[in-house]
DNA sequence: GCCAACGTTGGC
DNA sequence: GCCAACGTTGGC
């Protein structure tokens, strides 16, 4: 099993509509960067672990924790010309994008924000710590996402 | 809103 | 294949 950072901007899909939709599961749509979908075809699996991080917001934060319920299959929002993320190169004979199903594991209500990921030891090799990583999907080792869920619950316990 | 860091596009 | 111009991401 492997572990993966999300990211995603929580006025487009937080943590919460995540929980709130049909079976707490919906599907990762919209990833339109190269290495992000080879992350998505090629190494994510079913039962695979994931950070929910909240991008873009103040202050960018891991919000939860969810789990791969279904690996790649392709990105049907490619093809529908009134989506935003139409791309008339990907044909259904031939998808270019690729997506997968996630569903809520946990939420923390009070998150661990970036400038607190960035003070803990165990944490200091993570890719979403260093500047102008853009990369919206990310390998995180198993000691970095068991060191965010300690922290972050650690933090909750008050 | 600013802008640094990246990724993509397209002329050559 | 190079690389300048442009577009996007995302922290601040």
């Amino acid at each position: 099993m492997k572990h993966w950072l999300f990211k995603s901007e929580p006025e487009q899909f937080s943590i919460d509509d995540l929980r709130q939709s049909p079976g707490q599961t919906a599907h990762w749509d919209g990833i339109r960067n190269y290495q992000a979908r080879n992350l998505i075809r090629d190494e994510i699996k079913q039962g695979d672990m994931v950070l929910f991080y909240h991008s873009n917001a103040s202050p960018p934060a891991v919000a939860g924790t969810a789990k791969v319920a279904r690996a790649a299959y392709p990105d049907h929002t490619a093809w529908d010309p009134k989506s935003d993320y139409y791309d008339k190169k990907s044909k259904p004979d031939d998808p270019t994008w690729f997506m997968v199903d996630v569903t809520f594991v946990e939420k923390f209500d009070e998150p661990l924000t970036l400038p607190e990921m960035k003070e803990i030891k165990a944490l200091a090799d993570m890719m979403v710590i260093r500047k102008g990583m853009r990369l919206s999907i990310q390998p995180v080792t198993r000691k970095e996402f068991d060191a965010v869920v300690r922290e972050a619950r650690k933090k909750n316990r008050g």
